[in-house]
Formats: C-alpha cells, structure tokens, sequence
DNA sequence: TTGTAAGCGTTATCAG
DNA sequence: CTGATAACGCTTACAA
C-alpha cells in the first residue's frame, strides 16, 4: 500500500500526496514555522504514510550544508576502543546527536597533515567535528580547526588555538581526592600518578599536592604508573617499598587502582582498614575489586553530550560562545575510603 | 592564481580552465578509458592547479551510489566499545575501509523496526551497511536485508534469511581447546562455558564435548559464567566444588580465565601443574595473568576486515557469492597449558 | 501562509 | 572520442 516501491519516495511525491507543493513539505520537513496548522497536519500525515526520508545528498547539494558530524579519533583505534573513559564519551556524543537530526561519521585520524582524513573534512564533508584523540599532531588539529568547527575532547590544547575544548577539572579532581583522604583521617597519604607525559594525570597531581600541603600534610611517595592494571601494581609496589607506612593513596585511574589493590592485601595490609584508596574515573572497573572502590568520577558520557551542544551551537551561528567548557568532578563514596 | 576563492573549484570549472566540456572533465575524474591523451592530460593539469575535489553530494545525487558504508551496533554503544573483540572487529572493519573511497557511518541499532536508524538505511542514504550487533531484533535484521546489501558480524541466523555472514568456527574452537588439553596428557578435563543463551558459547562446549567423547575421556563439569572476570571466579568456584580432582579446564573466554585462574592457584593448585588452562579469544587479557593464557584465538580483526570485503564485492555486482563465510580458529600457545 | 522556479555540482544518455 | 542536455531531490529567494 503505502510505499510504491520503486525507490524511495520524494518530497514531489509527499507534495502530491498531501495536496501541497514541494515547498511547503520542505518547509514542514525542516521545522518552518509558517506553516498552518491544518497543512502541517495533513503533510506529517503524507510523510508517515509513505515512510517518507529526506535525501541527504540532494538536501547537501541544496543547501550547502551536509548535516554531518565528523567524530576523529585517533589512528590507533582498537585500543582506542577499549578505553572505558572515551567510550563513554563517545556514547554521549552519539546519544546527543541522536536527538538532532545530524549523522555521525566516524573519522580516522591518520595524524599526518595531508592525510584522507583532513582532505575530507577540508572537501566541506561535515559541518563539524568532535576530535577526542589525546596525541595526535598539531599541525593535523591547526589544520582542521582552520577547515571548520572544531570541539576538542580534553585535550592539551596550549598550542592549538582554534576551536572549542571540553574539559574536565582535573586538579580540582586531583584536591577532592586527597581532601577525602585527609578527612577520613589519613595522615600520610601517597599518590600513585599517571604517565608523566601527560597533561590530565600532571594536573591530577597537582591538585593532590595543592590539598596536602593545605591540610598541612606533607605529600607522601609519589610513583607514576602508565594507566594499565600491571603499571598500577608495579608502581603500587615501589610506593609500598619507598614507605611501607602510608595509610591512604590516591590512584590516578580505577584501572591502575584494580593493579594496585591486590598489591596492598598481599602485602598484608587492609583496605580500608590500613590503606585507604581513592581511584579516578569511576569506570565499570571500579566496581570489580573486592572493595568497591571509592573514586572521582569524570562525567565522561556528559563530557560527549557536551561536546555535541557545543558544536550544533556553533553550527546555528553561535561563534562568539566560551571556547574552553570545564566540567566538575564528583566523589563516589564506596567501601575504599 | 589558483583557487578563484568562491566556495571549491567544480567541474565547470575546471572545464573551462581545460577548455573542454563538463563531461569529458568527469570521464577523466572517473578514470573513462575514452579519453584522448592529450586531453587527459590537460584536464589533469587544470585540475590540478584548480586543487578540484568532486563534490560528493552532487556525485551521489547523480549517480544514486553514496559511497558509505555504515556500521551499525547495538543500542548499548558504552558496552560495546568496552568489548576488545569488538573492538578489534570494528578496526579490521575501519583499516579495510580506508584502503577503498567509501566512508563509515556509524549507526546505533535502536532495535525497534521502525527506528531512526533503519528509516535512514531505508533511505538509501547509505550502499551497503555491516552490522556487529550480537542482539538486535529479528524484524529490524530482516529489514535491514531488504533495504540494502548487508554482512553481519558472527551472528545468530536461523531466521534471517538474507544478507552475508562472517563467522567463526565456534565448534571447532572448542574442540581445538579440549584437544590440547588430552595432547598434554590432562585426564580429568572441566569446561567453564559462556551464557547458555549465547550460540557461539553453546557452540564451543558443544565441540569441547566432542573432543573429549572422542578422545574417550568422560567430559569434566561444565559450569557456565556471564563472560565478565567475576562470573569466571564463581564458576570456577563451583567447578572446583563439584570435582576438586580436574587437571585440565577450558574457559570460554579470556577474560574469564582471568577470573579463574586466581581461583585455582588460592585453592592450593599450580597453574599449569596441577590444572592446565586453556582460554579463548586471544585478548589483551590473556596476557595480563600471571601465568601467560594458552588460548584459542578468533581472528577478530581479519574478521571485520572480511566483512568490508565481501559488503564492496557485493557492491561491485558479485551478489551471487558464498552466504556464509566461516573463518578458522587457532591455538595460540602460551605457558598455562 | 503558500506556490513558482531557479539553481546546487555531478552523472548519464544521446547525438555527432 | 567529445559535447549538449536532461535528470537527481531538495532548498530558497521571490511572488502571490
């Protein structure tokens, strides 16, 4: 009955169908507001009876806009993948998106300047871009932040200067940790970081120190660790070599933490009974110790939606907004400490 | 000189530069064998100095082909980026994309059949479309298949009829475990399977059952977890409940194994000593134990790789080929069996 | 508020 | 081998 086969219907045939012309169901299509109420009735009654679906091609051709968001990530994109952190990003990104009706394309970034990826986008393929990669080259980023709107997930950014960055306060993050360390009562509390190479652990740290030295504490072993499970216990074992006395420690990811945990029992010490730890993340890993474990969370799907506000925003015109957005993070009270 | 500014360069364009007919420009953009050689050659200079880049909506408006491909994925996007294997599957899909001009649209499953996402598809919007869902209803696969070419990911099948299926030889990986375990002279050989309401776990202990019947062992328990870490710890637990006694296990995923296998060494036993370990999947996981998992790896990446080809020979008219595409499983030997 | 008509940049069908 | 000349499906002034 409805659908008459041959292809996919048209607005023409939408047109025809609710007694109209093609621009008018344009019009409804696209929201107008001059539309009256009766017409617009009988030609969203047109659409649905013929399962009517806009041609984006002819829509791209139209109107010089391709109602596309690029999503770039980074080259290495198995691994990429099995980062909970980003995949909730991504998952917020995408969810957003799908309340408008923009499509998503998924970007490799091949991070050389003339890559496929950049003569793409500079080919006017998308109208925006989402970018959530953490080390790609900044020739690649000033090139595209130059070829359209560009939103930047977190990233060390002091050397690009185009386009909008959402980010999370990570040294604020880095204080609430060990502030709850010190308001438990920890008294010598250590600080199991991040790779030194990057920005978002460093900051972590920093704000680790900052609350210590506030409370009056002096800072205890600070070990760095490279965010994967083996790197927390490796690091976590050095900390407990350098001072076997410390009763809490701030662990810069959940995944680190989950390493380290194990470390600190088999050393004969209790969680939280002698050893308090705080992780970072709030991942699906924080729920799989023994001791659920007690972390600041990032508000990674949030962060995603974010990044989608922002760049239909700048998409309706909106270019004078705030380039950098920080969000908060958020204690996440478990059994750990 | 070049770029007259004014939005990209088009066919005209570069026509005119050429002195020549919008029409012999395009045959030589799309490599028509009918061109003089002297024409091709200055179209292509002109071309060249225009820095001319087809535009892609006019391209699809004209010629009906978009020249995507999408990737669709189950609703639970944050899930689904955490799963390695899929993970995996979508960078062989990505990789083998890039080689070819098609671009990737990445779609979420809503797995009502009336969604957004199959509207889109229906659409037309997209050539051929892949799809890694492992549980997406029925009635939304079957219209998916009649809209448009498309390859499903080691899927469950019986009842949808059209498309193409890459998979693997889930039976014959289970029968490759159990096997090696009898090769390595285990007697008393247990099964720690997948979700019962999962194939491709029902699958592997179908042929670890058959191995063993074969090899004229009477299988060992078989206790079935969710495939997380801890519902591999409390099976194992109840393995061990039910026959202190086994000497061999086969685990229906890594990550699993890496559940168990802690088990198995706090209950007094040596990994592989006293109970050898086979897993499966090959995943990152299998290496973050402390005794290296022996296991039975599926060709993740070379999946998806495999499905971007056989979706672009079906694109390119081939739609009479092989439906269903099983690929290999293989013994990666390590330390634990 | 609604309709008319002129494109948008390519491809494709014919002639020549 | 090359060139007109229709489509392709939609948006968008401009009229009505």
């Amino acid at each position: 009955m409805t659908a008459t086969k041959q292809g996919a219907p048209t607005l023409e045939a939408v047109a025809e169908r609710a007694g109209v012309s093609r621009a008018t169901v344009s019009r409804v299509v696209n929201g107008s507001p001059k539309v009256s109420p009766e017409v617009l009735e009988s030609v969203r009654a047109a659409i649905a009876e013929l399962g009517y679906v806009p041609n984006r091609a002819a829509r791209t051709l139209a109107s010089k806009t391709t109602h596309a968001i690029a999503l770039v990530v980074p080259e290495d994109i198995a691994r990429f993948f099995g980062d909970p952190f980003l995949a909730a990003t991504i998952s917020g990104i995408h969810d957003r998106l799908e309340e408008s009706d923009y499509v998503l394309n998924l970007m490799v970034a091949s991070d050389k300047p003339d890559g496929k990826t950049l003569r793409y986008l500079q080919g006017g393929n998308a109208d925006g871009a989402v970018v959530v990669s953490h080390h790609t080259s900044d020739s690649f980023l000033a090139a595209l932040t130059e070829a359209l709107p560009v939103v930047f997930g977190g990233l060390p950014v002091e050397t690009v200067t185009g386009g909008y960055v959402v980010d999370v306060d990570n040294v604020e993050g880095g204080r609430t940790a060990a502030r709850h360390l010190v308001e438990i009562g920890r008294k010598r509390v250590a600080h199991l970081a991040g790779p030194q190479h990057m920005r978002a652990a460093n900051e972590r740290a920093q704000g680790f120190v900052e609350a210590l030295v506030e409370a009056g504490l002096e800072p205890g072993p600070v070990v760095s660790g490279d965010f994967t499970m083996r790197g927390g216990a490796e690091a976590m074992r050095a900390i407990l070599a350098a001072d076997p006395d410390i009763d809490g420690i701030f662990v810069s990811s959940d995944l680190m933490a989950t390493g380290a945990m194990p470390i600190i029992l088999s050393a004969g010490k209790s969680i939280p009974g002698d050893v308090a730890v705080v992780g970072f993340d709030d991942s699906p890993a924080a729920l799989t110790t023994d001791v659920p474990l007690t972390t600041v969370r990032q508000p990674s799907e949030y962060m995603g939606a974010t990044m989608v506000d922002i760049i239909l925003d700048v998409l309706a015109g909106h270019r004078d907004r705030e380039r950098v957005t920080m969000l908060p993070t958020e204690l996440v009270r478990r059994a750990s400490a």
